[in-house]
DNA sequence: CTATAATGTCAACATGGTTGACCAAATATC
DNA sequence: GATATTTGGTCAACCATGTTGACATTATAG
């Protein structure tokens, strides 16, 4: 793999290729995708760590703090997880009150999840490193190859 | 965070932008492969599950089909696993009949795993549909798209 | 002969997830 | 107003995946 990745020179996909080429080309993105993964979650996992914490804190905290208010509910969605691994962490972000909690006015069953000042801190400082990441990739690529990037991850999500 | 992605038309960075504009295109970016590697990993989680496998069989097919022969220690820091961590998924696919071994002739100590034709008939399953997910992605988006794309995974990984 | 390396295995533990069951409070419906 | 449904919380049992530490085996190296 290690091989694949210093001989074949990041070949992008057209219809000359013979099958065999086309393979490796598509494996050599499956191993770019996943070690590049990898790398993106290094940071903030020695940021939470530090902390106690886990991804699932840090998936909590950029959810609530992109959706100010959210519910109980609508966040579980986001997540795709139960209820029942959300209560855990999230009930440990309400003690560490990083994340506050208030009854809706509509709906008194309701519940809104906010961040308090310092989650809005720890959430700045963890997706602040991956900011800078994706940042600091980008400048060396160029615009291009950014925009590239957006339509593939936008497709590939479904939202293309 | 759906909002976002469905008011902001997927802008690329540049210096004419706000920080306010940068960092709400880069949030964009982080959902963004958030969201794309979640739904990478979506169809060879199926078919794995249908076996009782799970991503850990994966990437010891993956990494053993793409280094036939390889000893268990190179495949460890491939993995970046403890040996521990390593010993029962791999047992399992010896078990399987998935996984071969053998020892090696320069060095007995060491033992050379190697696919099956079950085994290799199962990674080409899984890998399959991850190769087909990127070629569809690929096929719509453009060679250009693409290639922007495999130059910012390659310089995250730090392969670039 | 002894030290080191490669592998395997056991135990204890942490994390993060699942499903099922059940409860309370608030709202919706008949 | 009685009843059903929705929202949320919690307990328990379980599973998958990972960790570290300790120890044994075998083979190679010095």
């Amino acid at each position: 793999m290690v091989d694949q990745i210093s001989t074949i020179d990041n070949p992008p996909l057209d219809e000359t290729l013979t099958p065999d080429m086309r393979e490796a080309a598509l494996r050599l993105a499956i191993e770019q995708f996943y070690f590049g993964y990898r790398a993106f979650t290094v940071q903030p996992d020695r940021i939470l760590a530090e902390r106690g914490l886990g991804r699932v804190h840090h998936r909590i905290l950029y959810f609530v703090g992109r959706n100010p208010r959210i519910s109980v509910n609508a966040l579980l969605g986001m997540l795709s997880v139960s209820k029942q691994a959300l209560n855990a962490p999230l009930r440990q972000l309400l003690d560490m009150q990083l994340v506050m909690i208030d009854t809706a006015t509509h709906d008194k069953r309701v519940r809104e999840l906010s961040l308090t000042a310092a989650g809005a801190e720890l959430e700045a400082q963890l997706t602040g490193t991956q900011m800078q990441q994706l940042q600091t990739v980008f400048a060396q690529v160029g615009a291009n190859a950014e925009a590239g990037w957006r339509q593939v991850m936008r497709s590939l999500s479904g939202q293309g």
